[in-house]
DNA sequence: ACCTGAACACCGTTCAAGT
DNA sequence: ACCTGAACACCGTTCAAGT
């Protein structure tokens, strides 16, 4: 079954975030890849920014059913590394959409995203709370140590998009998340 | 002595920055506050990327001044709190010109950015430095553990500016920090 | 209910002149 | 060397109609 013209526009948002980020998503560019006038966005979304609202809520949707698919089955270290994976893939393959979900200040605040940004983050602590159990993460509040995982992640993400890791002397996202599991690993409370 | 036209320039579209936004900085409107044509910031800059290239350069010369400053005298584990606190302070009183810095991707990489990023980077990590001497931090490659610290404070910084922290479950971004110092002051290396 | 075409205000940028 | 005013192409948004 096809696409209402409603879903037509939000893909066609992404796919144009995609191939020319934020800038070349104009109402004009997003209308006339679906082939209806410039401003027949306005009947399905109240702006702009409406629009972008509704790519970033379907992505969230799609985040935390990666985060889910990858994190079952395999021991809770490797469901970390998945999960991990999973936001540098998208976050590589979909730049100005990532920063979009998790950078944007302007990107309107919906009941509709907030929930579907809430259950990616609910996903993500799932598996850090297995990895606490396993004691390949330190038994801390589980939403702290989760805040704490996910801004380093999100931070070597968001500085290797900017072009700010070479500059500053390293590369890879992933050497930086795996840096902060190993050291995490061998952290001792005390009692 | 008064202010270049030119630094006049700088200095107005870092007011407009902090007050509006990105989408606040047209060049019409720095023109304007400089008293100029609405033209003549081309007889100084490029084009309007160009200027704000010039705005992230002398931020990135004063952070670098913020960092060096606050980072003697004290001991090293008070020296990176007070590093991470001038970040901290910096972010949250220019939001728009720390999302400049650290993470726009449009940011013009001229030469004399990149000498003021490392420079800035480089204050910063001679404060994990001392750290490591000090036993606070671990022994492992400093510029990798810089790049991790910097990661994890650049993270929960650029979450709480998009203001996803409080969507996610938690606030400040010094908690984080200070959990990450926290937990990395009890990592046992192993020989 | 959904779409179209004209129009408005605003912007970055360029160009031909001015001093 | 530095500045000005007119002009161009482009954009988000609104409005009066059309089916």
């Amino acid at each position: 079954m096809p696409e209402t013209t409603k879903e037509q526009l939000i893909t066609a948002a992404s796919t144009l975030l995609d191939s020319g980020g934020q800038e070349a998503v104009t109402l004009r560019a997003v209308a006339e890849r679906v082939g209806v006038s410039h401003n027949a966005p306005y009947r399905h979304f109240r702006d702009r920014s409406a629009l972008l609202a509704a790519v970033a809520e379907r992505d969230f949707i799609y985040l935390r059913g990666a985060i889910d698919r990858h994190g079952e089955g395999s021991d809770a270290e490797v469901a970390l590394r998945n999960a991990s994976a999973q936001m540098i893939d998208y976050a590589l393959k979909h730049q100005a959409r990532y920063r979009l979900l998790f950078s944007d200040p302007d990107l309107s605040p919906g009941p509709g995203i907030k929930d579907a940004a809430k259950a990616a983050f609910q996903a993500f602590s799932r598996v850090v709370s297995r990895c606490q159990g396993e004691g390949v993460l330190p038994e801390i509040d589980t939403v702290r140590l989760t805040v704490l995982v996910y801004s380093t992640l999100h931070g070597a993400i968001d500085l290797e998009l900017g072009g700010r890791s070479t500059e500053s002397g390293l590369g890879s996202i992933e050497a930086t998340a795996d840096l902060l599991f190993h050291l995490l690993r061998r952290v001792e409370l005390g009692e």
